[in-house]
DNA sequence: CGCAGCCTTGACAAATGTCAACAAACGTGG
DNA sequence: CCACGTTTGTTGACATTTGTCAAGGCTGCG
């Protein structure tokens, strides 16, 4: 078990005020494994024996009910995943799938509920990530109740375009059939949704985005902080 | 202050771990408040200066956006609510009225956030505490990304049933109005998706409710335990 | 070149929302 | 206790949104 690989992980908001003696120890039972594409890391309704830590790459957390499925949030570097479940000692509530070739902390989930009890500073910085994750979790519910598709791809082009420092042309951060799902719509939709945007100035090739025009938008989309604040990282 | 008043607070599995000193610290600067039905408690995007205990009541939290508005849960007693926001020092992301006659606990967030930076368990309690909300709202995702609008309310129905003890007939906890608004439809859409279910034995008269066939309308709704799975306490 | 995967398009169907009218239930004041 | 007005729930007709299915285009790669 490679030190360097740790030094990531020892940096994370989540780990970074716990004690040395209980980082190592937690440490001890981790491992990082290499992943390729499209593999499935664990399934809804499994026990939540590891904590995960995106180190690389990206991960789909989705969910499957009655033959139907759907995405739910993308993981991205560095943070963790179901950290929820491994507090509580429960089942997991989305299955999880790496979308490209992703290098993965496993920390088994005993250790950190062991650690947990006996360090403070490591259940306040719990806190702090699952407040952050509930709170984006609310927004998502919000961006699902109260706007139609068309609006919510119009304020996600408007956060990707945030993140992405502001330019006019950006590009999408996976495949459009991935961000349907994500939107909560369907492919088709998604693709007739763009055409619905071209009066506000959205061009589209391929996966390049172009806002021609950043006030039409913003009108139409109507971008509100309490619905679209930017995550610090990427909501886990 | 009555200390009679603070006693079921003391009771909640969020304050039972911490240190007396510290709750009563706590208590110092809180005090509890009746209020009628449908006020306003606070408003989405202030500032959280108090973390609100529901006591006696009912409370609910919505939101608006662009003229439009949705009720995200209800709040009912004994259970805590905003504590994301008074964790994170942040804005609320829901608006909360009273739905009846309610008694609250106010507690100042400053001295939340003041005591959870010393104790620890009252830290491990909030974690606790803060996963259970966040698995719910991650519920209720899959609940409306899943699911159709009479699927859902198929759900609700076996949910509500179950947590009534399992009777054939029982009533509904609010107004049709607010129950089409938490379950993401229309008032009208509800009536007619009450209709919907009658083919599987499901009988409304005013807000009793009776399920005449039980088999038929699981069959129908498919309940899954990593969407409806039964609360502890109301979801906060 | 040709297959495979992703995206798009069109025609259509189903689900959901809107508006208006009405009915039923409730509370209040006479 | 009744009459009234307000609120809540229901219904019908219709518009909009969204999903489904099938076909075809584009692209990348062997």
């Amino acid at each position: 078990m490679p030190d360097s690989a740790f030094a990531g992980i020892r940096g994370l908001a989540l780990f970074a005020p716990m004690a040395d003696k209980n980082f190592t120890a937690l440490m001890r039972g981790a491992y990082v494994q290499n992943f390729p594409a499209q593999i499935d890391l664990i399934a809804e309704g499994d026990p939540s024996d590891f904590l995960h830590v995106v180190l690389s790459g990206a991960v789909d957390l989705f969910s499957t009910w009655n033959g139907r499925d759907t995405s739910l949030t993308t993981v991205r570097p560095i943070s963790t995943f179901i950290l929820a479940a491994t507090i509580k000692d429960a089942c997991y509530l989305m299955s999880a799938r790496t979308l490209e070739k992703s290098r993965i902390a496993l920390i088994p989930s005993r250790d950190v509920r062991e650690i947990f009890d006996i360090d403070g500073n490591f259940a306040r910085a719990i806190v702090t990530e699952l407040a952050q994750c509930y709170r984006a979790v609310v927004r998502a519910q919000k961006d699902l109740k109260l706007r139609t598709s068309l609006e919510r791809l119009a304020n996600y082009l408007l956060r990707l375009q945030r993140r992405n420092g502001g330019a006019a042309t950006f590009g999408l951060e996976f495949e459009k059939r991935r961000l349907a799902s994500v939107l909560g719509m369907t492919a088709e939709n998604l693709s007739r949704a763009f055409k619905g945007l071209q009066p506000y100035g959205v061009t589209v090739e391929g996966s390049r985005i172009t806002i021609g025009n950043q006030a039409d938008l913003e009108r139409f989309a109507k971008p509100n902080p309490l619905i679209d604040a930017i995550p610090a990282y990427g909501p886990a």
